[in-house]
DNA sequence: CTGAAAGCGCTTACAG
DNA sequence: CTGAAAGCGCTTACAG
């Protein structure tokens, strides 16, 4: 069964199908359009079911309303999350998204930005690998709207909107030396993104300012993608040799196998002994004792994500490059 | 900037567009093309950068090389992990996801569609809602492949890839039971879909054939969409006002949702009391003690629906529809 | 008030 | 061995 086309409704209706698209597109009035002839071909459509195809439509006007959406991992809560706050907010004013999880690849992440390409999506809404600098560039200057989200590039000028990861993971370490904590350790990934380095630095300019000393044996780089075992057993390792006192976690999922490591040698969270999570799981508030986790605001940030896209895809002229640094909330638990 | 055609290339490469549209799309031995012209047109392709319009060769070929995959809500950790996995698997073979969330609504499920057929998706891959029985089975009829998973319309012939929900519900109540357990209640929702249902009529069968009393009290049906503190609050009443000594929770945020209300009434799990949770959760094994959980085997069923889907694609011919059903594996974490 | 025609960028049957 | 031309289903400038 083949699919109608403007064509069919054309003859159906004894009008051109220029007449048909100009109903279709709202534009009868403009056009001067008869109100006879608006109702003729309005009921036809309606009775038919016909749906224009938009595949023609965007091949013609080089628009597809597509937003192509690029995370590290679309199964990773965050970006789950966001993927659907920002999905809603699309859709309601008629924006598709597709996506696709780089998993920190260069080479794939480059490929997903051409097949993006190739496939004329609108928007790009990115949580970008180091790497990807030029690609991410070559789209601005395409005058492609790009919003860079989660993880920034020093190196191009673009569009972000993040959380302040800097001032989340001082505030972190600040909360521990309130507390009488001493010995601070940082589980980290190895990933070399901005946001990363931030958190690293936030630890390390916070022990700086409280009189602590910096202590390399305590921070802990994670490799990305390896076995969750091997990283149980390196925080074991951390936990047990050195006499650590408090643990920041820079991702919720390092703070997810962290807990296992607790669990497995048995050490508490409690009087000597604290723990932070950046991210929120829920997992964490329901976890004995509760634990303190650093909060980005997932709907702030999808929020002003897909404004300024949209406001970019409304403009005629480019508009000017923003950043946006959101704050993080330190929410504690116990 | 205006990107690149193939005229472009003919024009560098003093060919036809016909040349160089068989070189793209390895067609040059077939239409025996000389060696020399296409190394020619391959290194004007490669020097240029030029990626060809899909939107074009979609309206030509009638295929987008897009898999439209409708869920009830990609922030729910279920659907976020097979996303990723039916994505991976699905660009390893060329084809690209469009996502979408139905929230349980009829009406925005039926737009989904809508939007996917008008921009031409080649493929489906549905968790569906119940009321869509017309519109999955129109696009049966048009011969669109079709997959529906994790939830069954029984009044629609389709593809089909889920777990034996009946059979895990049947088995943790039975675990129970061989625990001693006597009063054992379900916190279900009150939607209406199969995949529910069936683990209603799990529960309900186990009670009968160990002869224990089906008590309507002990059913709890959580309304969908209502608040997250309302339905603690039901489920706190649930489990103070009744003499209960366990509870299957019948979807994994319900659980989360019981934990929470355990939490708060400082109920514990251990001699008297059990829990099982359906779907599983990293908060579940955290959990102090360990939460047992039924699991869905994602790999199995994304690997599946992915095949299927793949199969149907190739095929020139309409396969027999297929409904595999594959066990839920329920891990005692206690 | 309405329509014929060009063109978006491809693919492919047909011709030579 | 290669190319001219039709056509996928739309939109829109132009003409009347």
């Amino acid at each position: 069964m083949k699919a109608l086309s403007i064509k069919d409704i054309a003859q159906k209706a004894n009008v051109s199908i220029t007449t048909v698209s100009f109903i279709i597109n709202g534009k009868a009035k403009e056009k001067s359009i008869s109100e006879a002839v608006i109702e003729k071909v309005e009921k036809i459509i309606e009775e038919s079911g016909y749906k224009p195809n938009q595949i023609a439509r965007s091949l013609r006007t080089g628009n597809t309303n597509i937003i192509g959406l690029i995370v590290e991992d679309i199964s990773n809560s965050f970006f789950s999350k966001i993927a659907r706050l920002i999905e809603d907010k699309a859709y309601k004013r008629g924006y598709k998204i597709i996506y696709s999880s780089t998993e920190n690849n260069i080479a794939k992440a480059q490929e997903l930005i051409n097949m993006f390409k190739s496939r004329k999506v609108d928007a790009y809404i990115i949580s970008p690998v180091k790497g990807l600098e030029t690609d991410i560039q070559d789209l601005i200057n395409d005058e492609k709207p790009v919003i860079l989200f989660d993880r920034n590039l020093p190196d191009v000028v673009a569009n972000y909107v993040g959380a302040n990861h800097f001032s989340a993971s001082y505030q972190s370490i600040e909360n521990f030396v309130q507390n009488g904590r001493k010995n601070i350790a940082l589980v980290t990934t190895n990933v070399d993104v901005l946001q990363i380095t931030e958190r690293y630095e936030g630890y390390k300019k916070a022990l700086l300012d409280y009189g602590l000393p910096y202590n390399e044996d305590f921070v802990l780089k994670i490799h990305f993608n390896q076995d969750e075992a091997e990283t149980i057993s390196q925080i074991k390792q951390l936990l047990s040799a050195k006499k650590v006192d408090a643990v920041l976690f820079a991702t919720n999922y390092l703070a997810i196998s962290g807990l296992k490591a607790l669990k497995q040698i048995n050490k508490q969270i409690g009087d000597d002994f604290s723990v932070i999570a950046y991210d929120d799981h829920e997992a964490f508030e329901l976890h004995t004792p509760g634990i303190s986790t650093v909060q980005q605001p997932l709907e702030e940030i999808a929020e002003t994500v897909i404004k300024l896209i949209l406001n970019q895809l409304a403009s005629k002229t480019k508009l000017p490059i923003q950043e946006v640094i959101i704050p993080a909330k330190l929410i504690i638990r116990n």
